[in-house]
Parts: C-alpha cells; structure tokens; sequence
DNA sequence: TATTGTTATACTCTATAACTATA
DNA sequence: TATAGTTATAGAGTATAACAATA
C-alpha cells in the first residue's frame, strides 16, 4: 500500500467514523457481555426496563430504533430468563409495559460494569475532558438539545 | 410511559449514543445510496479503491475492521459491476491490489454527494463548529491522534 | 511455517408484511 | 379505522474454520 488510509477522505467522513467507533464498541462491549450471558441490544433493552421511565415495548421500539417485532424477541428472551416482566396497561389495555425484575436489576449492574470497562478502552485515546465534550456533541446530534 | 428515555443512565453512555448516531446515519445513507445501487460497506470499499491509497483486500480488512471473507465478496460485486480491478502485487503474488476504474471514480463521486447530504441531515442538529469538533473528537477517538 | 485470498457455514441483525386484540 | 403487540420470512451483516497459492 502507497498511502495511508487514515489520510483518505473517507476517513474524515462523520459517519463512516461513527460506524467504525461503533463497531469498535460493539465488538468490545458484545464481548465484555459475554460473562453476563447478554448482547448489546438485550443489554440496552435491560437498561431502559431498568429505568424509571416504565417504558412499553412501543417505547423501546422507537427509542431504540429498532421494530417492534425485534422488541418482541429482546423481551421474551429477557422474560423468559427471569430479567423482565411484561405489564398489561391497566390505562390502555394494548400496551405492555416492560420493567426490569429485581434479579434483572442486580444482573443489569453487573452489566453496566464491564460495559463501562469497554467504553474506557474504546476511548482511552481521549481525555476525560474530551470524552464529556464527545458526550454532549452526540447527545446534541441524536436528541437535538 | 412516566419518564423521559432521553434522561435514562443508558442515554449517556457514548456506545449507546454512537450506535444510535451510526444506525441513524446508515439507515440515512443506505436509502441515499439507492439511487446509486450501492450500501455503506460497498461505497466504503469503492471510496478507499478510488484513493491514492493503492490498498490490498488485506488493508481494506484492517480498515474497515471486517474479515477478509467479507471484503471478497465485497470487492467481487464491484468488479462485476466494473466499478473496480483487481491486480495482483507484484512484490508480493499473494497480495491484490483494489483499484477504481474510471467508471468506478464516476459513481463513486455521484455516491459522494448523496452521501454528504445524508450526513448533513443526520448532523443537522449541530453547528458547522460542533461539527467540527466532533469531527475531530471521533478521528482522535478512532485513530489515536 | 506464516500470510493472502478464497469458500463454506452458521449465527445475528434488519426490514417487511400479515395477523390479533384492543381502542 | 387506527394502534400495540405478535408471528413469519427473507435479506444483510458478522464470525469462524478450513483450504490453495505464495512467501
């Protein structure tokens, strides 16, 4: 190879960048998960249950981007493991509120540990300075405040 | 729902927010490549073929951090489409060496455009500034410096 | 022996449409 | 009629192992 590919313009392309640090973390989070026995996306659907939010499968859906049939699936194996229980909606009786059991709760901790372990790898190139400005661009870009 | 998911602790984790960042700007970017007939695996392929780079399919694998099973197939559907050749190196016969042909340097430029629009909606909510600086924080975060 | 590219395979993720129950 | 959840299915992306050619 003549040149070096960091140097390309591909390279100082926004997204292509936070594909490649997504990818980055993912595989690294993916695999600090391992020793929970969860993926990233149970682990997020685990996080939200978890929350004070009480959110409905909809809710994840849109939050995380991700459809609804694919919620489906987190949340039976997230259920069907113990983690989570699905609610009925006493207010509206199609919905179904998702909230992390007490187990799930001790096991999204543990969780949330190693994830942080990853994340500091992922971004041992940045000053914890620039890691907090890195926070707010993103959270700027992806919730527009 | 009783709470706000945007306020959740999962909602300040950087991974999380890359990912949502990268599964915004690819779902964006893929619908813009349509109308090129390509997907972000392939433009970024197509886009490090077209640089004075001169990469080999095992440069492309480290870059892209993809297996080099993934760039073949990869590489092989833009040589059918003879948007690309490969060669083989001459100071090493194990190696292939992926360039652009001048078609592929055509649509590759057209593929640029689109692509920059999409990244400017998927950033719409920043500056030209924060741009910037995100920019800059996500190299730093990726490349090291 | 080690490395580059290749083939094959299995698994995960993503996207879509159709169905049910509730509103 | 519209929405929440569900089921089914196909396509795209990811991960791994084994092999031939070359170093």
């Amino acid at each position: 190879m003549n040149g070096d590919l960091s140097r390309s313009p591909l390279a100082h392309e926004i997204e292509f960048l936070a594909i490649k640090l997504f990818s980055m973390g993912t595989r690294r989070a993916n695999d600090a998960l391992l020793s929970v026995s969860l993926r990233v996306r149970l682990y997020s659907v685990l996080a939200l249950a978890n929350s004070d939010a009480h959110p409905t499968q909809r809710d994840l859906a849109e939050f995380l981007e991700l459809d609804p049939s694919q919620i489906v699936a987190l949340v039976t194996e997230l259920e069907n493991r113990g983690l989570v229980i699905r609610e009925i909606d006493p207010s509206d009786r199609r919905s179904k509120v998702v909230t992390a059991t007490p187990r799930g709760a001790k096991l999204f901790e543990e969780a949330r540990a190693v994830t942080g372990n990853a994340e500091s790898e992922t971004l041992s190139a940045l000053t914890s300075d620039e890691q907090a400005a890195l926070l707010r661009l993103l959270r700027k870009a992806v919730f527009g405040a």
